[in-house]
DNA sequence: CTGAAAGCGCTTACAG
DNA sequence: CTGAAAGCGCTTACAG
């Protein structure tokens, strides 16, 4: 028996004369839902006019709207979301592509996003990475044929091969934190953000100051000491030395901290102050320095890097990542490229800001 | 004009007879995108043979199936996915709906969820709500045709508007961390694995336990003082009173511990133990602790809620809640209810574990 | 095992 | 401003 429109719609009366009291088969609940040509009947217009109203287009009439509308809610009509995506050749989503070491900051991200996406029709799908396998997994599923209009990339350096067929394929991406000049780019100007962290502990008096940096993030090589460059720059400027031993690249954990710190302070010039490239990582110098009796900042200062209400409770002094602003700008950049395919790619840096807290002070021995 | 698949064809070869090197508009991308018809063309079959390819159908023999990939291979094609989910009237996405407050625990369950969807073809869209008319609108936009195939609600209690239309329409949904009769959930029993903490200390030798609860979620009433059943029962069972004064319900924040062990610790009997229904509280009541001079464990034992790196640098007892496995688990239950939907919902309990650390022993002083 | 064809529910020029 | 109709790219009985 060949499937009719005729036959749903029968159906439907059927479906609003009884009152619906059991549990439908989804694949026979799609059949009883009314669609486009079911409102049409109902409001006596053609298909076309009802896909306008729904489309909020200006080329109805008022009068019609309305009537097109009424008959909507009486059918309790729900335009179906697939067949839109398949007519119309976009499909109103955006992927989200992170890593899932992201821990300390995908919440903060995710509400950036959400909060530029509420007020547009596009809905987020989100994939996680956790391995280089997975990284190139999802990479080669993103951004293919009517997956989604756009896509992007959160904490991570993409593979070639997916820049190399997002550029043939023209598809938006834009990258949060990672930069490549083929690409649209949201990054944090870490080498701007260490550096001034630095300066000011320089101007707090301090003239020996260490820094425990971060490993290189899972898929992004360039994150590795990524705040060495900043602090250099700023030692430099300041007519001081960059001393190898204050420079620490630990683990991205408490304990990586904790190791940090017991290293530094067993220098036989140890600093008075210590930059840390991670929340984390300062609250395992917090925690270590106490337990070895060094009071902070009175013996330590130590400012850490992005913020959460653990630091502010801890009263931790730190350069303030501005993660859902990032969240968002990146997400309204992916907006606007949809809308503007062809411009040239460009990357906007994103300014941190030093949150003065407790854990800073001029140095009791200078 | 008339588009016809014959002009499109015609470019896509004129697309492999040059190479690409311009970047294409979306949407004229998608018009030189290869089709079903191009690939059966390409290999001498039938569209349906080749879709039959596509999903794997056992209805296709070894040799046309080793053609048809070839063809696929040589025009580099991708199916449409936007086109499938219409066709097939499935659309080979779930959505995960969670509230913003979920910092701690969201990546880990976002982890078990993922996990538990890798070798599935599904996607997932999530949803974050921020508010209480954020919770109604996005459930109200949720499980409407065609937008997925089911939904995961995290920590949430849904609106009844919602749970009527789910039951109506028979949309697969699982509930996680909340428990409604008519739905499917997994849940985490909450009430016994404050009751085990509180044995624990009892099996310590402590008589004097608080409890630093926490108030209720945003969208979860359920969850004020969620703890405090399981509390009172182990302390009945073990012939303890239930002291009003320990029981402690405060913000679910390092400050709202810090604010309740100070409480305790005024009392004229102070507790020796104290059990938290949170990790963040816990940590507040560590660092309280010693700013006030009290020995953790020696003066007071904490057992903290949940897991993190942060508390197993801090050697904190916790009762641990399986979150990735949650995830996984709730996310293989709505896999299931996917592919029979007609069975009797019922809640699954999680169970939580105890690990033990440093901040438990003995009271000093019994 | 395979092909021809109807159907999924919208959107969108096109003609009025 | 509106309707009739073609088209989006698949899936899936149906007939062989």
């Amino acid at each position: 028996m060949p499937r009719r429109r005729l036959c749903r719609s029968r159906v439907i009366r059927l479906l609003h004369a009884t009152t619906v009291a059991h549990r439908v088969h989804p694949a026979a609940a799609s059949l009883l839902m009314p669609t486009i040509f079911d409102v049409a009947r109902e409001a006596g217009v053609g298909i076309g006019t009802v896909s306008r109203v729904l489309n909020s287009s200006p080329l109805v009439s008022e009068l019609t709207r309305q009537r097109v509308l009424a008959a909507m809610h009486r059918l309790q009509y729900r335009p179906n979301a697939a067949a839109r995506a398949f007519g119309r050749r976009r499909t109103a989503t955006l992927e989200l592509i992170v890593p899932l070491y992201a821990r300390a900051f995908f919440l903060d991200l995710l509400r950036g996003v959400q909060h530029a996406l509420a007020a547009t029709p596009y809905t987020l799908v989100v994939h996680t990475v956790g391995s280089p396998q997975e990284r190139a997994r999802v990479l080669n599923e993103c951004c293919v044929r009517a997956s989604a209009d756009g896509a992007l990339l959160v904490w991570l350096t993409p593979t070639e091969a997916f820049v190399e067929r997002v550029v043939a394929t023209g598809f938006p991406v834009v990258l949060l934190n990672a930069v490549d000049a083929r690409l649209w780019s949201v990054a944090v100007d870490h080498a701007s953000a260490a550096a001034s962290a630095v300066r000011y502990c320089l101007g707090l008096g301090h003239r020996r100051i260490g820094l425990v940096d971060r490993p290189a993030d899972p898929y992004d090589p360039a994150s590795e000491g990524i705040c060495r460059r900043g602090y250099q720059r700023a030692l430099t400027a300041a007519g001081l030395p960059a001393v190898p031993a204050y420079q620490q690249l630990r683990e991205l954990s408490a304990a990586g901290g904790a190791t940090a710190v017991e290293a530094l302070l067993n220098l036989p010039q140890p600093p008075t102050a210590v930059v840390a490239a991670s929340e984390i990582q300062a609250v395992g110098i917090l925690e270590t320095a106490r337990a070895h009796g060094w009071r902070v900042p009175a013996d330590l200062s130590v400012v850490g890097y992005s913020d959460s209400e653990l630091a502010e409770f801890l009263g931790l002094t730190t350069m303030q990542v501005p993660l859902q602003d990032l969240g968002h700008r990146a997400t309204q950049l992916l907006l606007d490229v949809l809308t503007q395919p062809d411009a040239e790619p460009t990357t906007i840096y994103v300014p941190t800001q030093l949150l003065r807290r407790r854990t800073c002070s001029a140095p009791a021995v200078p």
